[in-house]
Order: C-alpha cells, then sequence, then structure tokens
DNA sequence: GACCAGGTCCTTG
DNA sequence: CAAGGACATGGT
C-alpha cells in the first residue's frame, strides 16, 4: 500500500523539523518582509540583503519612502540583487498598492487574509509567491508558500500535485500555526538548497520515505 | 566560461 | 494550457 500525498507531506516536515529544529528567518519589520519578498524574485537572499542595507543607508526600506522616491535611487540600491530595473518598479507598484488600497501597512494589517491574497496578486509584478511569502512572514498568516524547492522535493517524493492543489495538500496538513507554516517552508528552502541543488534531485533523499 | 538563484510577465504554438 | 524568453547581478 503506497504513502498518501497528505503522509508524506507530514513525514517530510517530520523529518525536516528534526534535523533543522529553529530557524531564523526573516525576521524583520512588514514593510521590509514586502520589500524583500519583491527583491528575493529569482534571487540568492545574501544579495537580497546586502540591497536592503543600502534601502536602509538611503532612508528607502519602508513603503511610504519607496513610494515617495525616485525609481533612479531605489534602482541603485537594489543594483546587487539583479533585475534592478524590473524590480524597482515593482516595488514602486507594491507601494502605490498599499497607499491607495489601504493607506498605510497599520490599516493594511487589519484586512483578512483572503482579501489581502487577491489585492496582492492583482498588482503587477506579484505573483502566488511572492504574495504568500509577504502574507505569510509579513503578516503572519496561516498562508503556506510554496516555491520551486517545494514542488521539486514534492516531485521527488512521488508528490504529484502541482502549484495551487500542493499548497491546500500541506494548509490541510499543518497545524493552524503561523510560526509552524513560517518554518515549515523555512525548513524546506534550506533542505532543497543543501541537497536538491547539488544532487540534482535525482533521487528522494529524505530517509522516512524510503522505507 | 557555464550555470544557477527563495519569480513573474509576455509571447507563441 | 505548455514552453520559451526576458529581466541582471553575483557566486561557484
Amino acid at each position: 500500500m503506497s504513502v498518501s500525498s497528505s503522509g508524506k507531506i507530514e513525514k517530510i516536515i517530520r523529518f525536516l523539523k528534526e534535523k533543522y529544529g529553529t530557524l531564523e528567518w526573516w525576521r524583520g519589520t512588514t514593510d521590509e518582509v514586502m520589500i524583500g519578498a519583491i527583491l528575493t524574485q529569482q534571487t540568492r537572499w545574501e544579495n537580497v540583503e546586502r540591497s536592503l542595507e543600502n534601502l536602509r543607508q538611503q532612508g528607502l526600506c519602508s513603503i511610504a519612502a519607496i513610494h515617495n522616491a525616485e525609481c533612479h535611487n531605489i534602482e541603485k540600491a537594489i543594483m546587487c540583487s539583479g533585475f534592478y530595473r524590473i524590480k524597482a518598479r515593482r516595488l514602486k507598484s507594491l507601494s502605490a498598492h498599499v497607499t491607495g488600497e489601504y493607506g498605510s501597512i497599520e490599516r493594511m494589517a487589519q484586512q483578512p487574509a483572503d482579501r489581502l491574497r487577491e489585492n496582492l496578486l492583482g498588482v503587477h509584478g506579484i505573483g502566488e509567491e511572492t504574495a504568500d511569502s509577504i502574507l505569510c512572514y509579513g503578516f503572519s498568516h496561516q498562508t503556506f508558500v510554496i516555491d520551486a524547492y517545494t514542488e521539486r522535493i514534492c516531485r521527488c517524493a512521488g508528490i504529484t500535485a502541482k502549484r495551487p492543489a500542493l499548497k491546500k495538500l500541506f494548509e490541510k496538513v499543518l497545524p493552524l500555526d503561523t510560526a509552524v507554516y513560517q518554518q515549515a517552508h523555512a525548513h524546506i528552502v534550506e533542505y532543497a538548497k543543501e541537497y536538491c541543488v547539488k544532487k540534482r534531485c535525482n533521487e528522494c533523499t529524505i530517509p522516512t520515505l524510503n522505507g
């Protein structure tokens, strides 16, 4: 009898939690999480941190400051995390959205998660992963983040579900606890960076799934 | 030098 | 709908 997708996901989550414990991941203000979520698109986090530091030094590391800044100045500050022209525009779109739709981050934080998600997906340059990252890490909602790594690990584990269904599966399995959601995604990324890239993800290396 | 990074959008078939 | 390309810098 084969293990169900839910069962496999439970095992993956348990194994990774055992392996990594609690990871320090994305501790920052809501503003910084939102900005970082855009900057980290297809980009290493270490480069994003440098950009965030540049933005801080320029006084540009907030949604309000981005809203008032010249695009050119944003571009210079975020250059080292790549795609800097398009990302500067995306940051502008996001800041315009927050300001126009809610007035402030504080107001935004009072809205229900599903409404925030729908509105974020309407912003040019924000897709599912970026929206969910903002919700989960910036606003502490129980929204699971599916990224390319999650898909890789799940595929190797023989879970055939794709993006939307995969997200539902994780959200069905995980307890309704924001810290658990944040950690589970962090664990997957750490594991994938360590094992699924260098080893080309030819086989599932999560031991509990091989027996 | 080749290849990849915590995506998203746009164009084609 | 799936596949392919553009966006760009920085690390291995």
